[in-house]
DNA sequence: AACCTCCGATGAAACGATTTAGACACGGAC
DNA sequence: GTCCGTGTCTAAATCGTTTCATCGGAGGTT
């Protein structure tokens, strides 16, 4: 065989490497229907077993070996025979039998959002140490949908579900999600949640208050003395609670409470609020010389708007934001913010989830650390 | 019932609600074994069978209505036996009666990139649509992680696999993935991959020849006449087709090929890469006025590396990126870029991979547009 | 030689659904 | 009165593993 640029020279022997020559790899002919009525069903234990001459218990004792007590020999015969007819075991009948599952469910609001890809990263790399499998669950900030999820990772007997996600003061949505989570716990489920105080399982709590208070410290000792706060709807906790820390630190160092405004907690929702800000600013006089977004999106937004009224940020008018999100770290000027250890959060969360249960609800608490940069210059 | 506020006045009928009333939701009292030791396991479909009266096959039918061949009064009845005893499907048993899931494998070589994140979300979008669950898959780029992954998506008998990853020139790896795939494929699996086309399955093409060409020529359109391209390392496919790109755009108009400089696929290699770049040209006096990162990142990486030398990008030196990253579309200057529609690639790789097999690869081809921003002005 | 112990392997019963083939009752047509 | 559909429901087989009793035999004690 020389060159097998001619698909029509192609046999049997050459499925596993031979195409690898060419530049494009090319799909072996494959005949969907007939090979699995020709009895070419996928290899069965039992084929496995039968194949190695041994019974079905003995064969599956050599190949997961949970309680080894099979002589070396078989055990050999076994592995030969499973690789030989290209065994792979059904893990869902595995989950059947064995009652449990090797996957954890991750809900996030939005997948796209780098604060949440960033915890889904380090979540997904601690699953990996772990043997298992991440469903990613993209709630899209809708109740229904995140219920939708949550009933779903219970049918597939997820091992555990991390919760990461929309975070509302919706009572009576949290209260079902309380339900289906209790339901699913009761059913020897695991669950943890991410900056969710609200919820009945083990959190890792994310210190919004203390980041923005200290922020806010920060900030008043830069020399600035006139704030407002973009936050997003009020309804959503994080903002809150950055908000509240915020002027919480403000009001001790100054005196005075930072006025806010409050938009989407999104980019575009923080250039709306900015420019609102601008706008009011100059038509009642009263302009502050410092913005704090409470996220680094809205950050951003707020740096476009300010770029586009010609205030320069810096010099002009002090701007930061909350997550020190990565990509973000190359915006100009550079934005001062807390900057969080969100994959390290991901770790956490699963790190709890698969401890050891107890009855009391597990807290882990994580910092932030206020990161200066050229967006906040010491007032002169 | 007056005020809940006290723990220890709460009774079984409070379960599913009384506890929200509360700022932070308690855990009800749980009995980690005891519940289970009671007899307390999940209802199964038995259970809801014996309740309503009927055999396991009307409770079956008359639950997913498969057939609908069921009275509508025994119906009735097994909806409200399930609904009493809190029924919830056993997907595992399900995926294995019925021989097929609603879980489809998602493979990204790392998600808190938000080239990937964003096709996630796109594609979480998409398989929420269709009612499938995502497993998400990690590989870090790193070839063995992508085979365990491959091979855990077959054991659980995934309905489809995408594959968004690592795209080398690798041909060792590349052929063990492409046997994985096919044996996946064999086994009744369906699969699609994102700009790797040397894999044997359909695939969503990204013209990254073709947008770097269109950049190429839009950017000496605009007077640039001396260029040098930051590329990614060699045998990344990506890197390597937009590199090719732009140098045949930028020959065809110039008469000359571009300059190029190799790191790492990332903001630090960017950075580096430029560094270098901006050396050696004060060295050898050779210097380029334009840019070409291969993407965002790697742009971001050199817009600092530029700031950092005093270089200013837009007057002094132009710089270009791929991809259009949503969180990297305020950066200052403005980035001209190739736009991706990221998301849409998600949802298409979906559907590619959910649509009637047919013998012959599909291709589903997506064009990048170029956008043009302040950090290449046209040359006065 | 009879008895007791282990050790290693096996048979068969779960696990929780779906689905096929069969049973039963009821009418209408001849 | 017999025959044949038709419409509902049930019993039982099946999916692919794990695991709990068993069980046969080798080896050591008395």
């Amino acid at each position: 065989m020389s060159h097998v640029s001619a698909p029509t020279r192609r046999s049997e022997e050459t499925r596993s490497t031979a195409y690898v020559i060419l530049g494009c790899l090319r799909l072996q002919e494959r005949k969907p229907k007939e090979s699995q009525l020709a009895g070419e069903r996928a290899a069965t234990l039992s084929d496995v077993a039968r194949e190695a001459g041994v019974s079905l218990a003995t064969a599956s004792r050599a190949l997961n070996g949970s309680d080894r007590v099979v002589r070396p020999e078989l055990q050999e015969r076994v592995l030969a025979a499973a690789n030989k007819l290209g065994y792979t075991p059904n893990a869902n009948a595995q989950a059947m039998a064995r009652g449990s599952t090797e996957t954890v469910g991750l809900l996030v609001k939005d997948i796209s959002d780098p604060y949440f890809s960033t915890i889904a990263g380090g979540l997904a790399d601690e699953a990996e140490k772990h043997g298992l499998l991440v469903m990613l669950c993209n709630t899209g900030g809708q109740p229904e949908r995140e219920q939708k999820f949550l009933a779903a990772l219970r049918r597939q007997r997820s091992r555990a579900i991390v919760l990461a996600g929309s975070d509302t003061a919706d009572v009576r949505h949290t209260s079902e999600v309380a339900d289906l989570l209790t339901s699913y716990l009761d059913g020897g489920g695991r669950a943890a949640a991410i900056s969710q105080p609200r919820l009945p399982v083990d959190t890792v709590v994310i210190d919004n208050h203390g980041g923005a208070k200290a922020l806010a410290e920060q900030l008043v000792g830069l020399g600035y003395r006139r704030a407002a706060v973009l936050t997003g709807p009020e309804d959503l906790l994080v903002s809150a609670e950055r908000h509240a820390g915020f002027a919480e630190g403000w009001l001790e160092a100054t005196g005075t409470a930072p006025a806010y405004v409050s938009d989407e907690f999104s980019r575009d929702g923080g250039r709306r609020a900015m420019t609102r800000l601008l706008e009011e600013g100059r038509n009642d006089g009263a302009e502050v010389d410092c913005v704090f977004a409470v996220n680094d999106l809205m950050a951003v937004g707020a740096l476009a708007a300010c770029r586009q009224a010609g205030v320069e940020v810096g010099p002009d008018l002090a701007v930061a934001g909350f997550d020190d999100i990565a990509t973000l770290r190359d915006v100009t000027p550079g934005l001062t913010t807390v900057r969080l250890p969100l994959a390290e959060i991901g770790r956490l969360a699963l790190e709890l989830v698969l401890g050891k249960p107890s009855a009391e609800l597990r807290k882990r608490s994580v910092h932030g650390e206020v990161v200066l940069r050229e967006s906040t210059p010491p007032r002169s």
